[in-house]
DNA sequence: AGGCTATGGCTAACACTGTTAGCCGTCAAG
DNA sequence: CTTGACGGCTAACAGTGTTAGCCATAGCCT
């Protein structure tokens, strides 16, 4: 029943990563799902409540991936927001999708939101206050960039600096 | 024709906007919009050509009034960012629509970003750099804010502080 | 072996979305 | 007086998430 742990809702989740990673959370419809792996889209409800499940095991596993990124990238917040940054732009759809909207926590594995805010708040030395500063910050950047709402040719790298300068005291 | 600047279009428009403020993009359904002024959904089209083109209205409209709002708080970056967040909490639906995805910048009337982004730069003495940056923190911590990203209780006040002090050098 | 149930497919359908085609009344202008 | 634009309308299409109900298979229990 439900959100069940079979081979069949692994699949499920991963064609659906792949479906948002190559044309975004719009990409993501039952039927394209379905059809990723042969079958119809009522026959998804088998294996999931409803869309919403399936995106937040998506969310999930992106949340995952940019946690292990982060934690291997340990050092200066500099190191980190280069990590941060790199991860958004490697996988931009899937960033998006996790960052954007209210999150499903009831949906989430416990403690992985903690788990992918740690180490920016280590890098900050336990500061929460500037570890929201610094974590909006990157978002911002981040958001704006894959929105294009920087003027075209704006020196992106260079607002980076200046911002984690600011920080860094 | 098209996207004329009838007494029609005006009202398509103002309704459009109500609907957003409201019940936020989603809301924003040309059938619904067709009901608030008492006629059919395809009706619309004699006035738009599609419904982008009235959100890029509502969009312009909402950016008018950002602007206004930033221009009206002259002064530090402090104050300028204090306005900048009263504006997104006080239409969060509306700063949500016209900061998410693209810009239809062909849709907006010539100048109107450039006037939005003006007030900041002057704030910080025509650095283009740190304007991004600080731009940025604030565009951050308003979507973490208003998607409730950040934990329950979170200090947000204190967050803001604690960029704006390190922006401030 | 016989029967029960769970599993996981299927088709048909509903309500909703944006959008198009085509019809028609009103009204001003040549 | 006729013509044409304006601005409504209904019907319809393709696509969305989702539900109801049917059916084949496979495993288990008596």
């Amino acid at each position: 029943m439900g959100a069940g742990v079979s081979e069949r809702s692994r699949q499920i989740v991963e064609a659906a990563l792949r479906l948002v990673e190559e044309g975004g959370a719009e990409a993501l419809t039952m039927r394209a799902l379905a059809g990723r792996l042969g079958i119809r889209a009522p026959s998804l409800y088998k294996h999931f409540p409803d869309k919403s499940a399936v995106e937040a095991e998506v969310i999930a596993i992106a949340m995952q991936d940019l946690a292990r990124a982060l934690e291997a990238s340990q050092g200066g917040p500099g190191v980190l927001a280069r990590a941060y940054r790199a991860y958004a732009l490697a996988h931009p759809h899937l960033y998006r999708l996790m960052s954007t909207g209210p999150l499903p926590r009831g949906l989430l594995p416990a403690g992985l939101e903690d788990r992918t805010a740690l180490p920016l708040v280590k890098a900050v030395d336990g500061d929460p206050l500037l570890a929201r500063a610094v974590w909006a910050f990157a978002h911002g950047m981040v958001m704006l960039e894959l929105d294009g709402r920087f003027p075209p040719g704006a020196d992106l790298d260079g607002a980076w600096r200046a911002g984690l300068a600011a920080f860094a005291r």
